[in-house]
Order: structure tokens, then C-alpha cells, then sequence
DNA sequence: GCTCTTGAATAAGTACTACCAATGGGTGTT
DNA sequence: AACACCCATTGGTAGTACTTATTCAAGAGC
């Protein structure tokens, strides 16, 4: 039988995902995000092609991709520039998981749950008014099945129900933008159990406000979910702050 | 003298930027952005190849960097399919700019606006702690070049100053998150303002408002420019439901 | 007779190589 | 300081061989 696929196996899978170009990115790019090679940094083709033990063609396609996330910038007679941190695509949830990875892992995660602070009470609010009959039932089952893996302090299970949850959310605010948002968060909450920057057992005060959070969605309540969802959100910087300063 | 080049024409620079992939991806990405080629529609190399008159590297290049949008997936012995919408990078600037140069148009730019009515409160209130000296006068003039503009009814130039208003607002709150999602706002001025999504003459009430954030945020008056940013926000949507219903 | 497995045919992307074109930074000359 | 030239490095094309998913048909088993 055949085992089913993690969230986790499925990432992994469309990261490398069979292709050689894969590879060569899933390996330079977290070297370029992790700050290994700092901006300004030249890198030459061949250069690569060597390193990696691949073809031209191979080291173009996983450059240009680069180029499209704004990371370096490919000029003839110069070769390939790594770009200004600045210039970055950010939001490219590649991108994030590979500067998660990396050497200023708390900086980002903390830049990364100020913008859920931004975000997530606003999408609660919406959801409160847009969410279906079936995602409140999902929210509530999602956050009892929070509590459960809290009480049974199965970080693991924590984890993905509490990914699970905030996307039904984002999801269930209606907008697009939000609902893309998904993947950031995923990445954030993933991010911090991998790298140990989270209690080793889940905040109890945490899953309480998640319960109420559903109550509230499905009782059409904006304000108060987008107040709970807030306090969740300034709940987990704060957590951040004591354990990553 | 060589003429100072606009930030239009640097937009257009790197987008059709020399390279020839360029060209293919300013062609192909609209059309799949727009809806042109609807999810689950399958292209095939050999079929690109023809249809831009280039050579099978050159497609894959740009076939890469759409992959790389989640924009398509390509597979062995099916071709390249148009993933569905759901899928889509949509925080990739490119393809904000793609969408909104489409059909929905309104759609998008409302589920955009929606996000800055999230965003940029918290960011002028965080700017307000955070913002330079340096900063805080770029805001004041920036505010008192947008109410010049808008008195001599010079859309294009109301169009500059705002979105560089927007920008150092962003940039100003020290949140790398929040700093880059200036190129999204001015996506979205540039848009709405192309697409004549907008009242013919500044809104002279949201100038005041500029105005008014930029005395805020000197002040370090966290509180006020959060609300008085909403105004804006806010204003900006309503503004939306207006003209495009 | 129906379903399930097996295997061959095939179609499409994947990867490598070799070669020429274009360009732009560096260098040296006036 | 202006200019012309050179050549390193990426950009683009063509052809070829490899790999693998899908499809479909034939046969085995029920």
C-alpha cells in the first residue's frame, strides 16, 4: 500500500522536483538567500556548470528563474551579479524558505509575523462575513483538533493543524491576495517548529484563542474575530521577542 | 543630455529587457495572466517555438520562469498545463501587472486595494516610530507635490508622487515585508490610473489626508497616522466600488 | 464476460554539445 | 578627454540522444 504523501514530501517534491535545473536552484538559491554569496557577488556560468556537474543549458534555465525572483541579474561580459537584498521578491514562498533556512532566520521570521499581524486580524474579520457553513465547520474541528494534539503535546500534529487553520481563514476571507497568503504563513509556523524558535509545547493561552476564533467566525462576529485573531498574531511576536531577541 | 529615464521606462526595460526569452514571456505571460489561455489548457514546446518564431531554449527559458510563477507546470508526455488561478504566485509584481493589463481588472484591483486597507495602516504606524528625519521630510514633500499636482489637475504627476508617497511610507516602517510591497501599491496606482479606474481629477479630500499622514508621522504620532493611512485605504476602496461596481 | 496486470509503442519534455552572434567593459592610442 | 578596438562573457540556434509518463492492446486470472 502505498504510503500516503506529507505536506512536508509534496514540498519537497515540486522543490527539486525530478527536473536537473531543479537541483542546481534548490541548492544556489538557498546560497545566494542565506548571504553565502552576498550581493554584489559575480558568478560566472561555466563556473557553475562545474560546480554542479551540469550543462549550460541547465545552469541558464535555473539562473533565469533567479532573475525572475530578482535575486541576481545576468549581464553579458559580466556575468551573473547578486542583487541588493532589497530588490529581492520577498513574497516568492521559494524565497522565504530559503532565507528560513538561512543565518538571519529570526530576523525574517520576525519581519514575516509583523505582516501576519498586518494581514491575518483583517482576514479574520472578512471571514467572519464570508467564511461557508463548511469552512466554520472546518475551523471548529480544526481547532479542536489543535487542543488535542496540545494536550497530547504532539508538536508534529500541532503543527499542521495550526497551518490548517489560518489558511482555511485566509482562504475563507473571500480575497485572492489573502488567500495566497496561505503558503507565507505555512512557511512561518513551519519555519519556527523546524529551527526551534517555539515552546517545546504548544502555549495552551494560544489554542484557547483559536477555539474562539472559530466560535467567533461562525457566530459572525468580525470584530471580535478580528480581535482575537490579532491577539494570536501579537501573541506569537511576542513569543518570538522571548525566544529570538 | 541623455533624458533621465522614467520609472515606466525602467519597468518596460527589464521586462522586455533585451533578451529574447523577454519578449516570449511579455507575450505569453498577459495571455495566460488574462485568462487568454484558461487553467488546464495544455501548450506544447514545438507549438511556442513556432508561434514566436525562437528556438526551443529560449521557450524553455521562459517556460522555467513561469513554472517558477506557478503560473504553469510542465510534464513529460503532456506539455505544458496552465495551473489554476488559485495556484498563481499573484504576489509576483509581474503578474500583479499582467492581471491587472486583463479582463478582471477590477476584480484584482479590488482584492489589491483590500490588501493595502490591511497593510498600509499598520505600516504608517510602525513609520511613525521608525521613519528617519530624512524620511519624514521626503513624506512632507512628497504630500505637498501630490496637493500641487492635484490643484493643476496633472494626473501623471499626482501618479509619481503618490506612489513614491506610498513607497517611503513603506519603506520608512522598517519591515523588509512591508518595504517591498511598494512595488505592489504602485502596480496598483499605475493601474488604476491606466485603466482609468479613477476620477478624472485627485480626490482632493485624499490629499489632505497625505498631508495630513506626513504631519503624523513627523510628530511620531503612531495612532494617528494608522487611522488617518486607513482613511485612505478605505477611501481608496470606496473610490472602487464606485467606478467599477 | 469482465477486470486486472503486463508490456510495447509513442509522444513529449529533458539534457548535452558545438557553434556563431551580439554586446559592453577594458585598454590603449590619439 | 575622446575614440576605436579587442575579447570575455552571455545570448541564441541547431541537432541529437535520453528519459519517462501515458496510452492502448493483449493476455492472464476470476
Amino acid at each position: 500500500m502505498p504510503q500516503q504523501e506529507s505536506p512536508r514530501d509534496r514540498r519537497e517534491r515540486d522543490e527539486t522536483g525530478g527536473g536537473l535545473h531543479s537541483r542546481v536552484l534548490a541548492e544556489l538559491g538557498p546560497a545566494i538567500a542565506s548571504g553565502e554569496h552576498p550581493p554584489g557577488t559575480v558568478l560566472r556560468i561555466d563556473e557553475l556548470e562545474a560546480r554542479y556537474g551540469v550543462s549550460r543549458t541547465v545552469v541558464r534555465e535555473a539562473v533565469r528563474v533567479l532573475e525572475a525572483m530578482h535575486l541576481v541579474e545576468s549581464r553579458r561580459r559580466v556575468g551573473i551579479t547578486v542583487r541588493r537584498t532589497e530588490e529581492w521578491n520577498v513574497f516568492d514562498p521559494a524565497v522565504i524558505r530559503w532565507r528560513l533556512a538561512g543565518a538571519d532566520r529570526s530576523r525574517q521570521l520576525k519581519s514575516l509575523t509583523t505582516l501576519r499581524t498586518a494581514v491575518e486580524p483583517v482576514a479574520a474579520g472578512l471571514a467572519a462575513d464570508a467564511a461557508t457553513p463548511g469552512q466554520c465547520r472546518e475551523l471548529t474541528v480544526l481547532a479542536a483538533e489543535m487542543a488535542a494534539a496540545g494536550r497530547a503535546a504532539d508538536l508534529a500534529a500541532y503543527l499542521v493543524h495550526d497551518i490548517a487553520f489560518h489558511r482555511v481563514v485566509l482562504e475563507a476571507s473571500g480575497n485572492e491576495m489573502f488567500a495566497r497568503l496561505g503558503d507565507v504563513v505555512a512557511e512561518v509556523l513551519t519555519g519556527r517548529t523546524e529551527h526551534h524558535v517555539m515552546f517545546t509545547a504548544p502555549d495552551p493561552e494560544a489554542v484557547t484563542l483559536h477555539v474562539r476564533v472559530a466560535e467567533a467566525v461562525r457566530a459572525r462576529d468580525a470584530v471580535a474575530a478580528e480581535s482575537l485573531m490579532r491577539e494570536i498574531c501579537v501573541g506569537a511576536l511576542r513569543e518570538l521577542d522571548i525566544l529570538a531577541p
